[in-house]
DNA sequence: GCGATATACTTGAGCTATCAAGCATCCTAC
DNA sequence: GTAGGATGCTTGATAGCTCAAGTATATCGC
């Protein structure tokens, strides 16, 4: 019970301190640098909208409108799939690459820091594991290899 | 940074089930009944809008939005400060106190099987005290005793 | 007393997310 | 091949929150 509630106090927090940084220092939400980070991670940087909507938690129109407005910033662009005409991937541009970079350090660096100040070495790692078996999802298989 | 990623994606799994089970049986938000908590814990039942803000970590404006749905529903009330005419606290109603606890039941029981099925009562403890540190504010004074 | 500043709250505009519904494409069974 | 259903994505309506600005009351220094 007491878990439950320094979960939400905890997140509420710390989310609401690294978005405002992220936002006023980048023009990115913590959403859109997520999306910007699995996309430089993935091979090709790109992936299909709805896996990409899985891995940040968010909806499949979440995903659109999210995805439209990095497209708008030109950080990301669309490409067809070759073997399915019904999924289009997002692929990060040399302006998103450049972009999530910019933003990378400060970022991280903010993100290590609230915690640093906090915990031991051992107390992150420990929580680490623990946060980690709160969502229980798996990672996914392809579906339509691009080229 | 794994920490913090476990955090962001734990907190939207746990919020989303749990609220969406909230809303599905009751018709309440997580916002909705924290408050509705916070409430039946006063003292006499009633806070100023702007002590209720600070420990569900609202703005005061989303506070007088939440509270107006609440009040709309006729599960809290208005009430003037005899001494200060700037405030209105927020009072629980009987229908108040009568939802909260048809809600606390289902809802307790749902948070406790989230947790206790991937805890042991050792780990769940030291989740709540490392979780605890990550939000850096204290208790409040009381400042205008009503009546 | 009276202006300047602070505090409690409300309101309007805007953002981000959701859900429900819709369209297009793909796949499978007949 | 074609009907039925699944899958990928988009769109319209809506919820919940934030910020910025506004109103009303309190308080402090003169």
């Amino acid at each position: 019970m007491a878990a439950w509630v320094g979960l939400l106090r905890g997140h509420a927090a710390l989310t609401r301190a690294l978005n405002a940084d992220l936002v006023a220092d980048h023009g990115l939400t913590l959403n859109d640098y997520e999306v910007l980070l699995r996309l430089s991670r993935a091979p090709g940087g790109q992936m299909r909208r709805v896996d990409l909507a899985e891995q940040v938690l968010l909806t499949a129109s979440g995903i659109t409108r999210l995805l439209d407005g990095l497209q708008a910033s030109g950080y990301v662009d669309k490409a067809a799939c070759s073997s399915d005409a019904r999924v289009t991937y997002a692929v990060l541009t040399d302006a998103g690459h450049e972009k999530l970079r910019a933003a990378a350090d400060v970022h991280v660096a903010g993100i290590h820091a609230k915690f640093a100040e906090r915990y031991s070495d051992d107390e992150m790692a420990t929580l680490a594991e623990l946060l980690s078996r709160l969502d229980g999802s798996e990672p996914d298989g392809e579906a339509c290899k691009p080229e």
